[in-house]
DNA sequence: GTTAAAAGTGAGCAGAACTCATTATTAAGA
DNA sequence: TCTTAATAATGAGTTCTGCTCACTTTTAAC
C-alpha cells in the first residue's frame, strides 16, 4: 500500500503462462535430468511460485509429459508432411530410418530424457512416449505392409517384429549417443540397418553358386557359336 | 531385564542377512516397482530395522543393483555353459535369441524392474543392467564375427547393428509382453527374428526373376545350337 | 569376566512433490 | 467510477521417504 500502483504489470495470458512453464520445464529437464531437477527450479527459472506450477500441471511427471508431447508433434507433423512426397514404401522406410537418426542425433539432452522415462509405465497413466514409439512404429509398419503389397517385401516378413527391429536398433543406437556422447554417423548407421532389414546378414553363396554356374554354362555355348 | 533372557535368537551370519534383505527387496520391486517400495517395506519383510539395510547396502538402488545381478548371474552362467554344447555361429545366434525369449516369458514381474530400470544412467554409476544388456550383445557379436569369418554370414554386415536389430526386437517384445500381458508366442517371435535377421525383408524376385528369364534364353540358345 | 569391536536400532533429518488458506488481479454489472 | 464475484498467484506448511547417526545389543577375543 505504501509503495504506490506504479509497476502494475498485467498478467500474462493462459496460454502465454503454460509456454513459459513449459519451456523452462523442458530448459531444466534437459540440463539437470527429470529427477535432479526440481519444481523449485522449474518456478524460479520461470519466474513463478511453484504453486502456480500446479494450477496448470497435476504433477512433475504431467509437466515432464507436456514437454515431450510438444517435442513430438512438431517432429511427426514434419515426417507426416515429408512421406508425402516420397515415393515407394522402400524409400519411405528408409527416410524414416534415417530421419530418425537425424533428430536423435540433433539433441542429445532430449535423448536423455526419452530414453530415461521411455519405459516408465507409472500404473494407469498411458505413457506419453509409449504412444510416439507407438507412432512411429505404426508408420513404420505401413511401409512395410505397402511393400509387401506391391511384392517389394516378402510375404512371409511379420511387420510388427520388423518394426521391433528397426525401432529397437535405432532406440540402441540412440542409448549409446546419450551415454557416449559418441557422434552418430548417420550415414553409416541407416545403411547398416537398411541393408540388414533388407537383405539380411547371410550370405550370398547359396543364390551366386547357381549364377556361377550359369554363367560357366553360358561361357560354354558361346564357346561353342564362336567357330560358326 | 524383568523378561528373562530366554529367547535369545543369535544373530544370523553375515551372507544369510544379505540373502534375506535380497529376498525381500526382490519380492518388494516385483509387486509393487522399484518407487512405490520402500526401504521401510522392506525392512518389515525382512523383519529388520531400516538402518540395518544401510549396513550392508548403500542406497536403495544398489540394493536394486543386486536383485537384478543375481538374477542375472545365473542366467548367463547357464547361457555360456549351454552356448559350448552347438555348433556353429547360426545355431548359437538362434538359441541367444529364442532363450532369451524363453527368460522374458518366465517372469513377467522381472520385465517391469529390468525394461523399467534399463535406462537409468545416474550419472556416474555404469547401470548394472547395462552391463547386463552390454554382456548380451557382445555374446550376440560374437556369434556374427564367427559366423562372417566361417563364411555363413555376409562380410558387409555390421555385428553391433546387427545386435541392436536383435537386442532391440528382444527389449520391445518384452516391453510388450510386460505391459499387455499377453503371453509370447517364443517360436513365432524367434522365428521372424531370425528369418528377418539371416534373409531380409527384401522380396527375392528381384533376383530370381531375371535369373530365371536368363535361364530361359540360355535354354532357347541350346535348343538352337542342338540340332546342329 | 572384562571389554573392544561389530551389528542392530529407530528417532530424526533433509529434500522435494504437492496442498491450501490467503492475497492479488481481473472483469462484469451498477 | 465503484463494487464485487470470479479467477489467478502465492508460499508457508504438510507429507512422504530415503538416508543418517547416536545409542543399544550382541559377539568374541583375551
Amino acid at each position: 500500500m505504501n509503495i504506490a500502483t506504479v509497476t502494475k504489470i498485467p498478467r500474462p495470458l493462459k496460454k502465454q503462462r503454460i509456454d513459459t512453464i513449459v519451456e523452462s520445464a523442458r530448459s531444466i529437464f534437459c540440463s539437470r535430468g527429470f529427477e535432479k531437477g526440481s519444481i523449485e527450479d522449474i518456478a524460479k527459472d520461470a519466474g513463478i511460485a511453484e504453486g502456480t506450477i500446479y494450477r496448470y500441471f497435476d504433477s512433475k511427471r504431467g509437466l515432464l509429459d507436456e514437454v515431450l508431447r510438444r517435442h513430438y508433434s512438431i517432429l511427426f507433423d514434419d515426417i507426416e508432411q515429408t512421406l508425402l512426397s516420397i515415393e515407394g514404401p522402400r524409400n519411405r522406410l528408409r527416410y524414416l530410418i534415417r530421419h530418425t537418426l537425424i533428430i536423435i542425433s540433433k539433441d542429445r539432452n532430449m535423448c536423455g530424457l526419452r530414453t530415461l522415462y521411455l519405459r516408465e509405465s507409472d500404473d494407469k497413466r498411458p505413457s506419453l512416449s509409449h504412444d510416439q514409439n507407438r507412432r512411429m512404429a505404426v508408420l513404420m509398419a505401413n511401409e512395410i505392409k505397402a511393400g509387401m503389397k506391391e511384392g517389394s517385401f516378402r510375404p512371409d516378413t511379420s511387420p510388427s517384429i520388423a518394426c521391433y527391429m528397426i525401432g529397437g536398433a535405432l532406440e540402441l543406437t540412440e542409448y549409446s549417443y546419450m551415454r557416449t556422447g559418441k557422434p552418430i554417423d548417420i550415414d553409416k548407421v541407416t545403411d547398416s540397418i537398411w541393408q540388414t532389414i533388407r537383405g539380411g546378414i547371410e550370405s550370398r553363396e547359396a543364390t551366386t553358386g547357381p549364377l556361377a554356374r550359369l554363367i560357366e554354362r553360358l561361357e560354354h555355348v558361346t564357346d561353342r557359336l564362336d567357330p560358326m
